[in-house]
RNA sequence: GGAGGAAUGGCAGAGUGGUCGAAUGCGGCAGUCUUGAAAACUGUUGAGGGUCACACCUCCGGGGGUUCGAAUCCCUCUUCCUCCGCCA
């Protein structure tokens, strides 16, 4: 959420930043600042009320204690009518504050000034390429086949226990997924990300504050009968940890990982494109998270997308990365790099890792705040990324590393596996 | 799930209708003293709105009510503690 204040500073330039994401924000600005302006003048008034029947309360008061009961009696009958205006004035101020709330609920982040503008995934910009795209043999198969041929993956058994989107691992694949979340959750500790465990399930001011609600209402799991919502990523709840702290700047930085199933319901998508491992409504993230000054958090920022580039290097793994254009820029995001892997067997390219700085617009929302220098209260930044997310890895490691003798394990995931090779 | 008790500032903990945004202690910050540190002493120290700055307004778990006036009384919700039941 953007802050009424920037809004009211800078309303020209959020104007023309927000066009990046093809949508003409004036007219949701205008009404905001109107909101805030009778919403201001609301206050005023109310506060004048308040403050006068303050006054009289405590001339009543004294009154009484001097004993001039009749005196008292007078000046209660004056009140009475400042009761019934602040009632009311109390009553619209809540309505337009209201108003006013679920208007900002509606403004997008603004982009960085780094952010090409654009349409689509079609738009976004290239920054970085690295890894040999390996020949495969004749008869190479998708992952979809080749956890079929291993028997390391069965969809079907998952749609008969839950539906389609659930997989269930077995042997070798279960095994190698573990090895995964924990060789990621290694290598995040050794970069300094404290390791978190934290609920699947959150409520309702959790989401509101990372800003899955109310803008992705229909792509959580909702569990009507607590009013809980499954996490559709670790980012919520470890982000919330700090919901509505006032942080020292000596705290900065603070850098959470966390291992957790994800669930999503993802509405609406089928066809080729999420065949298999491609997109599911559960799968298994590891995610990092930060919190940071705002003078640091791009380079925080780099620091993640550096972090991420090893884990890939160290898989050997042939990836990209994108800068997101406008128009596929997350709601809540101001920057993010989205990192793909390429599928040789599928020949095309598959997102495994978003890496992403929110600046204040979480921070508003959670409640976030640092003392400054001078003590001050300021919002921090907070930035996460996966680090990374299983299935899509997992993908392209089955497709990458097929041999004719069978699927070859990524050297550092061999201790942690303890077989070299699925066949 | 049943029965009782509780919720106050970073923490501990007073406050049961008016001068209480709230004593006191600890912690934090600044200073005095000291070569430096510690101790001691002095001062300072919640959040939000509003204003050029003041004034002023709101907040004592959340919401509602009684009253001229609520941290204090009433209703309700949530959470925590104790006991019982169930249970991985």
């Amino acid at each position: 959420m953007l802050q009424i204040q920037n809004i009211r500073e800078n309303q020209e330039s959020i104007i023309t930043a927000l066009k990046k994401r093809n949508i003409d924000a004036a007219p949701m600005i205008s009404k905001v600042l109107e909101l805030d302006e009778k919403r201001r003048s609301i206050q005023t008034e109310l506060d004048a009320t308040l403050a006068e029947s303050n006054k009289l309360s405590k001339e009543i008061g004294m009154l009484f204690k001097t004993g001039k009961a009749q005196e008292a009696n007078v000046l209660k009958e004056k009140t009475a009518g400042l009761k019934e205006a602040s009632k009311k004035l109390g009553e619209d101020l809540n309505t337009t504050a209201e108003e006013l709330q679920q208007e900002l609920y509606l403004i997008p982040n603004v982009p960085h000034e780094s952010v090409p503008s654009g349409n689509s995934d079609e738009d976004n910009e290239e920054i970085f390429k690295e890894g040999d795209i390996p020949t495969l043999s004749e008869g190479a198969l998708p992952h979809w086949e080749l956890a079929k041929k291993y028997d390391i993956i069965d969809f079907e058994l998952g749609v008969k226990i839950t539906g389609a989107g659930f997989p269930v691992y077995k042997g070798k694949g279960a095994r190698l997924q573990r090895a995964l979340i924990a060789y990621f959750l290694d290598k995040n500790a050794e970069a300094g990300y404290t390791e978190m465990q934290v609920p699947l399930m959150v409520n309702e001011d959790s989401g509101y504050g990372t800003g899955q609600l109310p803008d992705k209402e229909g792509q959580m799991y909702h569990v009507q009968a607590d009013d809980l919502y499954l996490i559709p990523t670790a980012e919520v709840p470890v982000t919330n940890l700090h919901r509505g702290d006032i942080l020292a700047e000596s705290d900065f930085p603070i850098k959470y990982t966390g291992y957790t199933p994800c669930f999503r319901r993802e509405a609406g998508s089928y066809g080729a494109h999420v065949r298999g491992l491609n997109r599911l409504h559960q799968f298994d993230k590891v995610e990092i998270v930060r919190m940071e000054h705002p003078n640091n958090s791009y380079q925080a920022l780099d620091e993640m997308v550096e972090h991420v580039k090893n884990i890939l290097r160290e898989l050997k793994l042939p990836y990209r990365i994108l800068r997101l254009c406008g128009g596929d820029l997350g709601f809540t995001s101001a920057l993010t790099f989205d990192f793909e892997v390429f599928s040789t067997a599928q020949d095309r390219w598959l997102e495994i890792s978003s890496v992403s700085n929110f600046e204040t617009f979480q921070a508003n929302r959670l409640k976030l705040r640092f003392k400054d220098e001078n003590g001050k209260s300021q919002f921090a930044h907070t930035l996460n990324g996966s680090s990374l997310a299983l299935p899509r890895v997992l993908a392209g490691i089955l497709e990458n590393y097929q041999t004719e003798e069978g699927i070859k394990i990524p050297e550092v995931l061999v201790p942690y596996c303890g077989f070299d090779i699925i066949d």
